[in-house]
DNA sequence: GATGAATGAGCATTCATTCAT
DNA sequence: TATGAATGAATGCTCATTCAT
């Protein structure tokens, strides 16, 4: 159905426009230009709305990231990527969208869980970037690559509320452009520590031998 | 007043069990075992009920940051530093408090204005230690010090979000030790980059010369 | 719907036995048995369905008014005739709603503007009579006739005003009998300021001609 | 006590600036600079306060109104004082501290019972006017002078709810000026009824004879 | 006399949700 | 599928009033 969909746009647009709070039925409705007890009628709750617009939304997103992450194997490359997505994210309904649901009410019970397992996978993604970008090195058989994975999405979320709560004022750019300088100094600290050469980190691209 | 005080501990103690949503006039004072307007007429609306509860919390924790932070000048040193403020501070009302209100509705004007005030002092705190961590390394020349303190608060707030989504679930302690483990590695890459002696990093001691 | 238009009933009623003061959404509601969310969904707030609830009472009233006083002409037949709408009006929660609306809040921006137009067509009314009965007088060109309607529809709210005061201890039925008593005594003054024959000032019947 | 009559103008000047129902017992007491309570220990209520505050500007008033209407006896002069009057009244405090009154909630019992009392000296002093402007020509014969001069003050007071309602669109002034152009013929009207001499009407000025 | 704290009832308004149509 | 009406509970907030000090 034509209106199905529009509900997940308007649920989305609704939490990036209002916020969490600002997500009555009403409200979601009245963007849409819909009867709010269709929400019920095809949801069956405001919430359950809500998570689907963030399941759809979260899945177009996840395919952008595995696009963009996926050649990355040094960290230079890395942080040039995540700039680029984040440049690309920004003022995006989906961002505002993730952010707001997970500060909406993050401690009880069905809630958390379900905003947990939709986490999962950018873990996980997060996680196997980390993997090629530190495998090899010395440090990588520190780091408990989940944990440092967790704590990347966890800096992420982090990153979005304080650089919406700075409004214009924000410096997420500055610091990514911190991070571009850096990068290549982390990069060689990386190595100096153990003996791993550079070169073998770069795993062969995968050609398809036709 | 003894209720005054009384309905700051309600605030908080609200802010942790039920979270910023049900942070409602009623169920704070039923919380607190008070009528509630007496929360108008004390504090003059919820808002600055919660924001005045922030500021008290805030101050306690802060001391207690400074105390612990104020001698750290190596990376080790920090590492154990924040791994003990971390534990300290679990399941205390504090963390919570921040952590609801910062998620609460993060964007719009004099809200979001007030927090970031209260956010300021954090990120000067994480920004002077950054400074003597990091101040006279080889790091310390390419870093925006104070970009990366917003990050160190935006991290330690994300990584709150994501253990509280855990519940117990919850796997932060295990973050600490992989850090713990990484201190020194890491303490030695940075010295490696820049040519700056490790000991001149270490400020003396502020004797008085009496 | 049949609700909506119950609803009106229930404004004017509480109205009436309660006064403006009265007039609180739960206590329309109660009055009309309906749920005071009721209210807002249909009209949007209870001063909107006051208005609504004075729109169709005046509108109602107008219509009497205007067939009562069409074809009067003359002092006496003025009298005779408001003698008997008020007489009419008399206890009708109409008057009452005018009344107690007029009482609110009267000099406030925006609803003393509402207010101030929904009276214009009576000023308008008592404005047509007063040319009618008086024009061709001498009198007529001595008097700004809108100003005297205005003064007319003052004195009826007031003389309404002092009457609700009073009770049943009131004397505005004696009033009306004063004024019956004088009413050709009047008449002939009017007559005796100017030349005008009496019988000029009655207007032509609109005849048709066919 | 200073306090116990500041409180009465405390009253008044919160009656005219936030009208009747703006006069709880805490803004009038932040119009005073006093503690609520003391509305209540000094004259045990907000409405008790009220009506003291009533009748003390009503005696104030009452005596110009004496001294101003007390050496009138034909109807120009009647019209004169009476424009005076009302132009020295407009803007104070106490018409619009009647006016409020009035319209509060007329219909109840003891309400309504306190304030008619207070509305009756004024009846009389109309009353008196009346008569002696109108007493001895043939009109006077015809009217019942009390209701004559309630209406009178009916109309007084509901041009006054039309003029605070107009703000400063009202015409009152425009009406005021009709009447003095209007005085003179409406006098010789009355005069021309019966055969009562003009003269015959002064009564002599109270000379002291000394 | 005067104060600040406290109370419980009331206010307008919005909510998620249900249901007959 | 889709709608408009309806409900009862919740929201923040203000009220007159009392009372111990």
């Amino acid at each position: 159905m034509r209106t199905r969909e529009g509900m997940l746009d308007a649920a989305l647009e609704t939490l990036h426009a209002e916020g969490y709070a600002g997500c009555s039925a009403r409200t979601i409705a009245r963007t849409g230009g819909f009867n709010p007890a269709l929400i019920f009628y095809h949801y069956g709750g405001v919430t359950e709305l809500l998570l689907a617009a963030l399941d759809r939304s979260s899945a177009e997103r996840m395919a952008r990231y595995r696009a963009a992450l996926d050649p990355v194997t040094t960290l230079p490359e890395l942080v040039e990527a995540i700039s680029r997505l984040y440049a690309e994210d920004m003022g995006t309904p989906h961002i505002a969208a993730v952010q707001e649901l997970l500060s909406s009410g993050a401690f009880s019970g069905e809630w958390a869980h379900q905003l947990l397992r939709r986490m999962d996978p950018w873990v996980d993604l997060a996680a196997e970037v980390i993997e090629r970008v530190l495998g090899s090195s010395a440090l990588g058989g520190l780091v408990d690559t989940r944990d440092l994975a967790l704590a990347m999405v966890a800096l992420y979320c982090g990153m979005e509320t304080v650089s919406r709560l700075q409004g214009d004022a924000g410096r997420v750019d500055t610091l990514f452009a911190t991070l571009r300088r850096l990068a290549p100094a982390l990069d060689q600290m990386i190595g100096s520590v153990g003996a791993a050469p550079r070169t073998a980190r770069r795993r062969p691209a995968a050609v398809p031998v036709s």
